[in-house]
DNA sequence: GCAGTTACGTGACACTCCGTCAACTTCTTC
DNA sequence: GAAGAAGTTGACGGAGTGTCACGTAACTGC
């Protein structure tokens, strides 16, 4: 079932999204065109619209693919978790560790012109954040934690695991393990604090 | 000194960040083009390009427009502060005030296409980051704060306040006195539990 | 007030990028 | 190996970009 033409597909894909990535750091995400990204491969324009819909589809793919890379580890920490630290600290760790790991990638997100920095949201990477949620709605049913909003909880992680992640990417030598310390601590400290509140189970649509 | 001349040109600008206001909120800012926003003035498409560079300055400018705003503000609960927890809560409940008041600007800056946020960090919205990162090492001379990481806890302080505005924003009624409550929970019980560290004076550049 | 000067608004222009599509090439199927 | 399906190609119409020579209206000094 892999004929030749189901190889070329693959290629071309694989061609247009290692191009993209290529671009994307070297121009900026505003700066760079369709063309450019089909002229850093030996496609013809044309073809670019048989793979994505547009320069925002591209970014969305690449994005989408480190999501998809990070999210199983994220959730299999969370639910190893026997206590509260080892949920925080777990969830951290592995945040951490991947963007230090993974940040040429981590960078094509982030990086735009010189003044701005950007962050952008895909489906897959919200998708990660209603996992939190559901597992922190989970371990707050388990007792596991402290009946506390959960929506502003995973806000609260997202928030610091990114922003955190920024200075920690701009030092020398990169520490994960100092940020992840960091932030667990911050987030056991927390906790113990937190206002408790009956808890919604609809959606966090933000 | 304010002569006819003057005045237009004060009138022609206002009328370009109005009607972009409009355009970005309407179309979102990737979709929007410079011309959208001439043609809901009664300009030329060249005289644009008098006052501004290109949509992202534009959208620079209006970004500015609120920080500058907010700025002050939160400076002022800050150097007010007399102990940790008037820092902290004074902080918070200043931006979240803020974004609940001027919640159409705020929409602005994070609105895109449907399956996408994107948020985006103007210079004097950075500048405000190192204002607070400045304060935070201000307090922490003066002994208000444990001795901790001012980049990493400033960062944390900014994710959970972008983060947090925005699912606070999403819900009906919205309540900013209970998301800078939570906020400041947070961060007066992790306070207490943060590793302490030796303290850099270099500015943090991410 | 009037000529000279300067500032700025104007829209046409040359250029680039976009997304599409008819023609062509290559693979697959029988 | 012929017929059909699948996929690639680049040229093309449409739209956006930034610029510039021109015209007009506000300032300046007499």
């Amino acid at each position: 079932m892999s004929g030749k033409r189901e190889q070329t597909k693959q290629a071309n894909k694989q061609a247009i999204l290692d191009a993209a990535r290529d671009v994307f750091v070297k121009l900026g995400y505003g700066a760079t065109t369709v063309r450019d990204i089909i002229r850093a491969t030996d496609l013809a324009s044309g073809t670019f619209y048989n793979y994505f819909k547009s320069k925002e589809e591209v970014f969305q793919a690449i994005s989408d693919e480190n999501a998809i890379r990070v999210r199983p580890r994220l959730r299999a920490e969370r639910i190893r978790a026997r206590t509260v630290e080892e949920f925080i600290s777990g969830t951290f760790r592995t945040f951490f560790d991947y963007a230090a790991d993974d940040r040429r990638t981590f960078a094509v997100i982030r990086r735009n012109a010189d003044t701005m920095r950007v962050r952008m949201d895909t489906p897959e990477i919200i998708a990660g954040f209603d996992e939190l949620r559901a597992d922190l709605l989970t371990a707050i049913d388990a007792g596991l934690f402290p009946p506390v909003d959960a929506d502003y909880l995973m806000a609260s992680m997202v928030g610091v695991a990114f922003e955190i992640a920024e200075y920690m990417l701009a030092r020398d030598p990169i520490d994960p393990s100092a940020a992840a310390d960091f932030a667990t601590a911050l987030f056991l400290g927390g906790l113990k604090a937190l206002p408790t509140a009956t808890i919604s189970r609809e959606p966090a649509n933000a």
